[in-house]
Formats: structure tokens, sequence, C-alpha cells
DNA sequence: GATGAATGAGTGTTCATTCAT
DNA sequence: AATGAATGAACACTCATTCAT
């Protein structure tokens, strides 16, 4: 009966998708040391051993559950315009695109930014995401430079610049919609008069 | 004998000083939740029981903690520079307090950032700071912008560009000494090139 | 068909059979509470809900285990010498006989000794053995001395020296070859030197 | 305050003293895994966590008791009788006082013989004692071969017969009075008849 | 016959807090 | 003021057993 192993092992896989997606949520809820497996699992609606059936540890569901979520390769994705497009047409974009990712994943971020300082698993995903973020957006600025759009500059500082705005932004709970905006302009044109 | 009083007095607030800021540099190592009452009276080297002489429980120790090392008036203070001087020589004065500032109380830091998603009590002060010092920064953009010294613009999202790159500098680790004046070059001057 | 049902049943037969042995095995090297019913079920390569389609429960897998293995026949004739063979010749025999039987079921003996204390089923086999054991060699031990070979003695007691040793070789993993005749030797003629 | 302080420090090595009595009878009469840290705690009148003030673990408890019971000082005395005094003499008192000693600390025991197996360090402590009891009481066979008391002969074998009996009767639950004194007539004068 | 997902009671252990001294 | 023994409610985790497929 191969569907019928077939159909259980889905299952069992669904069931497994479902306990790490409750286990995130609550995770980003009440903290990962706060929330306690009986949390977990009465949340999932299911026995708690049956975690354990699943997963080896509180900890390994955790690890799980960023495997799940994890978005680094969306995040390459926006960071990673078109280089022949203007920095005056894409960096807008690029800082909006990264929000909407940044709050699509909320909770996953909530738990990595709170685990981070005491789990150095959490923390290295954290910096490696910064990391190959910042890096990106820097190279297609530096293209910019090359193009003549952009005047030569600290790339790299520019790029973080705005990606912690946003990040804060979200960890701050700002609306985006005029903050972003203004933002850009700010780093694109600067906030200083010019002689006329 | 009042002065018997006073040495007693004196004494016992030194020691609960004491305890307190053992208790914070623990609780910045460990995380509140992490660190153990043992933990703590170990590190300040005297019995659990102690700890309950002086504090009514581990929340109350970190809300004193949280006290004593607030930092709201010098945050103040730094970012309301005198309205006469220009933005061209006073941000990265700003900036680079500012960054100060959140360096010398890293560990209050660490505890409030990390505790803020489940203690009100936290985030609430952790947002009164933050409004406060962006509400001051910006005014004194507004008073530059009136003064003509800098363009019209969204004065608090400017703002916060900068702080939150401090901040952010800060959590993540970066040295300021490189990163700092080029933000400030970006959002005065802009990254754009300029029509000669 | 008679013979499918009978195929079927020697199968399941082989089944049970292996599922037994495996679980003596992993009985021997755990101890039966240390032994779950998952290492039972992955020693004997098969599921944990198998093993509850052939035994009602841990505890009665374990009593088939000591039924399939039980060896009080074994233990009988070997201890049950001709009466007419004198003790002399019979003795080291029977001594290294025993010692062999032992070797032969240790799995078995390591379960029944360390179960026996908190298990009355256990310890009722353990007992019935020692007895049994005693006795029939003890009644040996009388037959020859109503046929004058041995002197009048306390047969019984003699008897389980004689188990005993081999037993706490057994226990101790002590090599027989030299311990037993000595053994033998000592109880026959004993140790005390002869006025010649 | 030094006598408050010492009072206090003995209560507490008392409490240490009666945790340790009370779990060992506990794991005697119910095998050390299936003592639960609950019964260990009720048996002895406290709460569950006080005995993770005075212990690290329930394995630690575990070796504790064993350390305050363990008894091969006595057992080395017991062992090693005066060498001028005849076997005759002796061996029977020494096979009396070790049984005495046996059954003076039988629930050491019956813990140790069930542990051993799985449990490395107690595995030890039972070896070495039994080595130690074994060669002593074979040294002073050996004197009294030299004494010519003796006859030559694998006096370690003999010393193993004694003491295996000794300790086999307590193992089984047999009155020592009339089968030590056998035991010990068997093995000095042996069971065979003479010749006239 | 055979699987392995699912249960729920129970385990050893931790820890903030209390209290007698 | 200061100690540390003592508590008891939680906690993460285990495991024999059941059951739908």
């Amino acid at each position: 009966m191969p569907e019928g192993i077939t159909a259980r092992r889905q299952q069992a896989e669904q069931r497994r998708a479902q306990l790490i997606d409750t286990a995130l949520a609550v995770f980003a809820e009440k903290g990962v040391e706060a929330a306690t497996v009986k949390d977990l699992s009465e949340t999932a609606g299911v026995a708690q051993g049956l975690l354990y059936h699943y997963f080896r540890s509180k900890e390994d569901l955790l690890q799980a559950a960023l495997e799940r979520h994890y978005f680094l390769p969306e995040l390459r994705r926006i960071v990673s315009p078109n280089r022949d497009r203007p920095a005056g047409e894409v960096l807008l974009e690029v800082a909006q695109s990264f929000a909407a990712l940044l709050h699509e994943h909320r909770p996953l971020l909530q738990v990595m930014i709170r685990e981070a300082p005491s789990n150095p698993a959490v923390a290295d995903r954290v910096e490696r995401a910064r990391r190959e973020g910042v890096r990106l957006l820097a190279e297609y600025l530096d293209s910019r430079v090359a193009a003549g759009e952009l005047r030569p500059h600290d790339t790299e500082a520019a790029a973080r610049l705005l990606l912690y705005a946003a990040f804060m932004a979200n960890l701050t709970d700002t609306p985006t919609d005029r903050f972003l905006p203004a933002v850009v302009d700010s780093i694109l044109w600067g906030i200083h008069a010019r002689p006329s």
C-alpha cells in the first residue's frame, strides 16, 4: 500500500509544519524561555509528548522554526536591484520591499532578535543576513557610482543607513508609508539647503 | 545617635547600589529570565535571602536597576543642541555623543531591548526615551530649517535616521569612527551626484 | 487451507521467539527498567506497536523471556548424578557442568538476579531453582554417605558450598578452570594438614 | 555568634545524614531506578527541592550513601586475623564476623549488587572490596600453611569459598548459625571419609 | 500482521520566594 | 543586617501504552 504510506508521511509532514508554525507564534508572543512546552502543545492542540515525537527538544523545535521560516534568499533578491536602473528610482522600492519582507516575517524576527544574545546559533543567522544584505546593497550603490549617477561616497554606510532605517521602523512599529520616502529623499539629496 | 543611624543608612544605600549594579551586569550577560537569584547573590557575594531584604522580588530588582541607570536627562541634553549652531557643525557631535552614551550604558540597553517585548514597564521606558529623543532632535532641525541652513524636509524622519543609525551601530557592535561621519555626510548632502 | 494457517502460525511463533530473544539481550545489557520499549523494538528491527501485538506489556515480555529460557530441567539433571558413582569422581563434573550451564544462560541470570528483589514472580523462580538444586545435590551426597564414601556431615551445607562457589564464579567473571578443581579438592579433602 | 553558626552547620550535617539514610533504605527497598525523588523526599518528610539543596542529583545522593556507609575498613580487619592464631580456631570467627558485617549493611549491599551492572562507580567499589577481602584472607591462609597447620593448597580459592558462602547466605537469607560451622568444617577437614 | 502517530501520567530537576535563627 | 535551610510549584522531557490506518 504505497499510497497509504505516502499519505501517512504527508500527514506527518503537515503535522510537523503545524507544530512549527504554532510554536513560532507562541515563541514570538511570549519569548522562547517563557514559552512552556505546555503552551506550545496546548496552542497546537496536541499532547505534550507529541512534540517530542517530532522534535528532540524545545531548542530543536526553535531551530526548525528558524530553518523553515528563514528568508535569506528573498532578502538577497530584494537588495540586489538591476544595476542599470537608477538609484533615484530603485532605492525606495528596495526600502519598501525590505520593510514588507520584515513585516511579513515579524514573528521570526522578534524571536531572532530576542534570542540572539543568548543563542549563538541564532546570532549567527542574524549576523550573516545583516552582513550579506548590507554587502549586496553596497555593491549596487558602487555600480551606480561607477555609472556616474551617484557621487563617490561610503556606499556601505549608505546601505546600512537605508536598511537600518527600515529595520528600526519595523522594530518600533512605525508606519513606513511616509517614513521611507523621507528616508530615501534624505539619503539621496541630503537635507542641507543648496546655494541656488 | 543620629550619626550612627545615618552611617547605617549610607551603608544600606551602598549595599543596595552594589546589589543593583551586579544584578544589571548579570541580567545583561545572561538575560533576565535566565539569571537565577542564586547567580545574582553569588555574583554579589551575599546570601540569596539578602536580596529579599532589599528588594521585594527579582522583578523589583530589575526595575530598581532600570531606575538607577536610566539616562533620559543625558539623552535630552545631547539631542538638544544650541539652536544657533549650524547643523553642519552640530550633527556629527550629536551622533557621536549619542553613540558614546549608548556605549556607556550598554548593559542597561541590552536588558531593556530584550525585556521590552514581554515587560510593559520596560517597553514604556524605551518608547518614552525614543519618542523624546526623536522629538527634541527634530525640533532642532526645524529651527535650522527656519534659520535657512537646512532645506524644508521631514525633520522627524531625518532625526530618526540619525539616531537609529547610531543605535544600530551600537546594537551590531559596529565601530562608529568611520560610520557616523559617513552617515552625517549622507544625510546632510545626499549621495546623489550634482549637476556641476 | 490448514497448511497456510500452520505456516502463518509458525511464522508468528518465529517472530515471537525473535522478539523474546532480542528483548532478553537488551534486558540483560541495560536492565529491565532502563530498557525502553523503543530500545526493544529498534533492536528487533520492528515498530513499537508490534510488541503489543505479541505481548500484553513489557512485563509480559519479560515473563515470556524467563519462560522461554528457563533451564530448571537441565539443572536438575546436572545436580543428580548417578548415585553409584563416587563423589571423588563426580563432584568436579557437577561443578563444571553447572558452571557451563550458568555461563550459557548468562543473560537470563543477569536479568533474574537484578529483577528478583523487586519482582516476586522472578524471585519465586530463582528461589525454586536454588532450593531444588541444593536438595538434589544434597540427596546425592546423602547417598554417598550411606555408601560409606563420604563421612557423615551436613550434606545440604556442602551442596550449597559447591553450587554457590560456581555461581559466584559466574557472577564475578572468575575463570573456573583452576578455581573449581581447587574448590572440589577443598570440600572433599579439607585444607587442614593431616597427622601423617 | 560562632555558636549559632556551628549549630546551624551541625543541624545541616544531621539533615544530610538523615536524607542519606532514608534514601539508602528506599533505594534498597525499591531499587534505585524505581525509587522516585518523591519517594525519597516523602520518606524523609521534606520537600523534594530540599534534596537538591544537599545533593546535586539523585545519582549524587546514591554516591553519598555508598560513601557514608562504606565498610571496607571493617572488612579488612575482619579478614586479617592474627597470623599466629590457628585456622581451626579462627576461620569460624572470620566467617561469622563477615556474615554479621554483611547483615549489618544489608541495605547497602542490596543496592550495590543491583546497581553494579549498570553503574561503573558502584561496580568498582564492589570489585575492589571483593578482591581485597579475598587477598587478605588468602594471605592469612598462606601464613598458616607456612606455619604447618594447613596443608599446601590453593589458598585464594579457599578464601573465596569461605567468603562466597557467607555472602550467598546473606543474599539468600539463609540463617548462618548452622550453615557457617558446617562450611568451615567442610573446608577444614573435607567431607571425604578417612581410612581409620 | 504491522506501522508509527498520539497520548498522558510521571520523571528528575530548577528556582523564586519564605522563614527561623 | 544577614544567612542559608526549606518550600512547592513549575519546568522540560520520557516512556509504556493505545489506536487509526
